[in-house]
DNA sequence: TTATAAACTGAGAATACTCTCAAAAACCAC
DNA sequence: GTGGTTTTTGAGAGTATTCTCAGTTTATAA
């Protein structure tokens, strides 16, 4: 009898594979994508160095798997203050900036492994892609309001990561976190076209 | 007698050095600091890998030189216009941004060296140490004049960099050279305190 | 022309990494 | 337990990279 679809198998075939992606992560956290190598990664997760490509073909996979483990865990709550449409954009957006960032700083190491995921030549990481669409969509929405000042383009965008991934980067440094939080979003809304004062006292009070 | 310090000689140790530095521009150009190997750069410099350990220690000290090349060709122009310190501080701050980005673009080989040496784990990269002294003094000269609202921090000055390295990406894409300086002009001046539509107007006129 | 020091060469030692594969172990239905 | 399937193992082939060094070439002072 064929046992593929077998719950148990399945299981221990799943098991082994988040341990080598948790593996993974503390290892890109600590050399970043690119040092990380599987010989490390494999002896981390305690696994025989074999046992890494019968789970995944290469290296490129597992960090794909890698990039949606932690996206799924972050934009989960990102989603849920999206409903009420009423308010001002510029709140709802300094409020999304403020939990997305306080949900990247939950952990160490996936903080480590988000920021390591902004340094590429070339192709989007996944990691990325997500928050992207919620950006242009929170974006949009206060076009929509006349209530900022710009266009939608990837340089905007791009300001707008970047805006994140400094943030990120201090907050790993244990610099302090709140103050760093709100001086995201205000270089966020200034940068939309919010005049300065109100940016400043939208993030305040954030 | 000891030769050592006989022109010609020096001159040509000098020559290979630097035919070695050219040519890891163009492989660094192409694959990026990290992927850079040097049996590459001394294939490209068409000289013996042991060439390359006769002029330099190991790689980082070859990344040093690179980098202190471009810096030097990019920065000399820049100090020129700092003279006229009655002008107002956004004007100059901008039209130092124009200079720098346009240099920066010259040559589509240091552009893309330049936009590799952002990315780092850690320590502040060599090329962009010069960079931030003079930024560094830009807005100090602002807020003297009471001009920006902002702090200068880490944070401030992590910002205004990314929005460089965006337009340097942006120019480096071949998009529209002129709107994407505008652009980011624009950004830094609105994330120091400029209120949008003076922001707008001061960058469009730069 | 010749002696000497500087500059260069390229083979190869040392290391490290990715990925394959035949064999072993673990698992499970019966 | 038995037999068949899935999962794991680790040795090793293949490749790439950094750096060393003994020997060769080149340049030049005398």
């Amino acid at each position: 009898m064929n046992t593929f679809l077998n719950n148990k198998n399945k299981n221990k075939k799943l098991q082994t594979r988040l341990e080598i992606i948790d593996a993974a992560i503390k290892v890109i956290a600590k050399l970043g994508r690119d040092t990380a190598s599987i010989l490390e990664i494999t002896k981390v997760a305690k696994v025989a160095n074999g046992t890494f490509y019968y789970h995944f073909k290469n290296k490129d996979k597992l960090l794909d798997a890698v990039g949606e483990k932690i996206i799924s865990e972050i934009t989960a709550s990102y989603e849920i203050e999206w409903k009420s449409a009423k308010e001002d954009p510029a709140i709802l957006f300094a409020n999304a900036t403020k939990t997305n960032l306080i949900n990247c700083s939950q952990d160490p190491l996936w903080l480590a492994v988000i920021i390591d995921s902004f340094h590429t030549r070339g192709k989007v990481p996944p990691i990325l892609r997500g928050y992207n669409k919620s950006l242009v969509a929170h974006i949009e929405f206060g076009l929509s309001k006349k209530r900022y000042d710009t266009k939608i383009d990837d340089n905007l965008l791009a300001n707008m990561q970047s805006i994140n991934r400094n943030a990120l980067i201090m907050i790993s440094e244990s610099k302090n976190i709140k103050k760093t939080i709100q001086q995201a979003i205000e270089a966020k809304l200034r940068i939309l076209g919010i005049n300065p004062k109100e940016a400043r006292k939208i993030s305040i009070s954030a």
